[in-house]
DNA sequence: TATTGTTATACTCTATAACTATA
DNA sequence: TATAGTTATAGAGTATAACAATA
C-alpha cells in the first residue's frame, strides 16, 4: 500500500519533470548528478555516485554523456581518480533547470495545500533514513 | 527535490518489500495485480492493466506469468477478451503477502510516528491525483 | 469501426562479474 | 592489498508499432 501509492506518485512527479525540465534536455537522474556536484564540487566519481545510490559502474556512462554534452568536466586527483566539477556551460544549464523545477515545486504546493509539502518531504526522508538503517 | 525524495523513499520501501514479501515468491508488480484481482473479480485484462497504469501491452506477459504460477486465471467472457480471477492457490498466496505487508506496514507505522504513515498515504494521493489530472 | 489481446522490438535503468591501473 | 574507474553483460521495466480476431 505505502509502496503502492509512493510508487504511483514518483511516476506522476517524474512524468512533470520531463514534461518541464526534461524539454531543456535533462533527465531525472542528470538533474541529481549535477545539483550534487554544484553543491560539493571536486567530488570523485565514486563518491558522487554514492551520494545518489547510483553504482559507480553504471554511473560511468552517465559522466561519459554529461561530458560529451559539455555540462560536466573530470579533473585528473591523482592517475586513478577523477574529481568532477560543472563547466561554465553546466552551470547554465542547471540555473534553467532548477528555475523551471521551481516552479513545479510550487505546483505541488498548491496541489498539496500551505506547507505540506516540506512536511512531505520531512517524511519520504524520515521513511529513507530509517529503513536503510 | 520533491521528486528526488519520492524516488529514495519509493526505492527503500521496494527494497523491503522484497526482502520480506519477496521471500514467498512475489514481485511489487505482481502483488498490486492481485490486489486488483481480488478486490474486483472478473475484470477484463485491460481493466485491471489501466486500474494499476500498466500498458496492456506489457501484461499480457504478466498474466501469462502469473497463470504459469497458479495464482491467477483467464476465464473467456467472449470471445475475444478475458476476465480475470485467482486461483485457490493465489487466493492462499495473496494472504500470506498481505500479511507479511502488513508487518512491513507498522514499521512503517513506527518509523514515522502515531498516524502520520495514514497521512503520508493521502498526501500521495492527492498528489498523484492532482498531477495526472 | 472500435476493442481486446497479442507479438515484436527497442530503450532505459539496474545488477553482477571481471578486468586494469594505480594508491 | 585495497581502491577508482572501467567494460561487458544480463535482467527488469517500460514504450511504440503493427497485427489478428472479434464486438
Amino acid at each position: 500500500m505505502t509502496g503502492y501509492a509512493l510508487r504511483r506518485a514518483q511516476i506522476a512527479v517524474f512524468e512533470g519533470f520531463r514534461r518541464t525540465v526534461g524539454k531543456i534536455g535533462l533527465r531525472p537522474a542528470q538533474f541529481s548528478v549535477m545539483i550534487v556536484i554544484h553543491r560539493t564540487p571536486g567530488l570523485k566519481q565514486t563518491e558522487v555516485a554514492n551520494a545518489l545510490g547510483i553504482q559507480r559502474t553504471n554511473f560511468v556512462a552517465m559522466v561519459n554523456e554529461l561530458e560529451r554534452l559539455g555540462w560536466v568536466e573530470r579533473r585528473a586527483l591523482d592517475r586513478r581518480s577523477h574529481a568532477l566539477h560543472l563547466t561554465r556551460a553546466g552551470q547554465g544549464k542547471l540555473s534553467e533547470a532548477m528555475a523551471i523545477e521551481r516552479k513545479q515545486e510550487a505546483l505541488y504546493d498548491k496541489i498539496l495545500g500551505p506547507g505540506e509539502r516540506l512536511k512531505l518531504l520531512d517524511m519520504l526522508r524520515r521513511l529513507q533514513v530509517g529503513l536503510e538503517a
